[in-house]
DNA sequence: CTCATTATCTAATCTAAATTAGACTATAAT
DNA sequence: ATTATAGTCTAATTTAGATTAGATAATGAG
């Protein structure tokens, strides 16, 4: 492991070329891990992506299972804190379904067209060891917690339809979010077209039905009838 | 392989003990590789599972990816049947939505509650070599071409809402389906809990909103007062 | 310039499974 | 009973990768 006091170029230990190339070895294993898959994924495979030989991993890494570890556990701590900081920068009167509608597509985003980590992490949930999987629901919890929170609050605000049970609806949301790794690519069709559909799909199959007649809003009781078309969009 | 004219108990070919057997470790390559995926299934558990020694496994199947690959084959095959059945007893009548309840609905039940074969296959989908991937894909195509007419239909119709893009649509409800298997386990819900909210988010978010108002329902053709709303988006 | 350490490489080892060999057993036809 | 063949077992063999050993290079500190 790179020991610290010696003749090391920058005090930084952000950027030292040590910490590079330990990001360069997990970035490579994101790669190949988010496309192979755990079983196809060899250290030899993480190594030439890395450039590196495949010996050199173990100065940075104890072991193959370590180095997928933490590349699962990154995957879904990014994954997190990219939905979270999306969710931050709304205004903070947007309507539940509004924000819903924000994390689906962060999400969406994220996990395809920036983040092998995410990939690797949701593709290979269910194919790790159990020692590691254990481990990792304890992340994937944090994540879930978000996704709770939306929803309850969507509830709360009488958004939710009542015949959804929220733990199953939440996780079928995301699984048709999670599945898209399996089979979108770019190469047939556009994300935005995804994005907007998956957008469409979830809020219409968890909102309350709008009763939108030409009589005028009912504004029974509570805070209904929200609306709210938040900030510019990049719908088309 | 088992030879024909010889010491052979019943003449037929499909109880014999035989097949049998074969069929019994076929049973036990579904149930390992449902649970462990694709890295973790071993020759060992499966023979351990079906009862005999893994060399045994040899005179049923070539190669452990002949066995997993027959294993994931059946596994669509058998989804695909069951799905087409239950939508074949439906009344001739139907509505294209209450076809896709039902499509939901059998999904569902049969990779969730009976199947372990396709539970295996549609776990392992994007684990297997690129081999195996290719010739699962043609099998899979078929199923999804069932989904694609349902979709169709519903289109044709006029209960599907324009704003989704039929692929997308088709391939994001596939997918909260599939994932199901990621998360339910029948210790922590009903299978009907699941299954009920899945039909509601399914036909709720496909469908074009129903104007129930006094009037009778109008599938106007273009889709008026559309909701607005719409994230904030690509957030830094 | 020389040294202490870091970083990386090449050449073994080790090991878990898959696969093969070859013997043994069970069964039904004769 | 005898025997041919199916079916199964135990004991190798093989092999792909992970992991270790043991040099060898690179680099900043003094």
């Amino acid at each position: 492991m790179p020991r610290k006091s010696a003749g090391k170029p920058p005090a930084d230990p952000s950027d030292s070329k040590s910490a590079r190339t330990r990001e360069r070895i997990l970035d490579a294993a994101a790669h190949v891990l988010s496309r192979k898959g755990y079983a196809g994924t060899r250290l030899g495979d993480v190594a030439e992506q890395a450039e590196i030989q495949a010996p050199a991993i173990y100065y940075y890494f104890s072991s193959r299972e370590v180095l997928i570890e933490e590349v699962m556990w990154v995957g879904v701590a990014r994954l997190r804190e990219h939905v979270a900081e999306a969710l931050e920068a709304l205004p903070p009167d947007t309507a539940p379904m509004d924000r819903i509608d924000t994390a689906v597509e962060e999400h969406l985003r994220f996990q395809l067209a920036i983040s092998d980590f995410a990939t690797a992490a949701i593709r290979n949930a269910g194919q790790v060891p159990e020692d590691i999987r254990t481990r990792q629901l304890a992340e994937e919890r944090k994540y879930g917690d978000i996704w709770r929170t939306l929803l309850h609050d969507a509830q709360k605000a009488g958004e939710l339809r009542a015949d959804l049970e929220p733990r199953a609806a939440r996780m079928l949301v995301l699984g048709a979010l999670n599945w898209a790794n399996e089979w979108w690519n770019p190469r047939q069709g556009s994300l935005d077209v995804v994005v907007r559909t998956a957008k469409s799909l979830v809020r219409h199959g968890l909102e309350v039905p709008t009763t939108r007649e030409q009589g005028g809003a009912r504004p029974s009781g509570g805070s209904r009838g929200r609306r709210t078309a938040t900030s510019a969009g990049r719908t088309a």
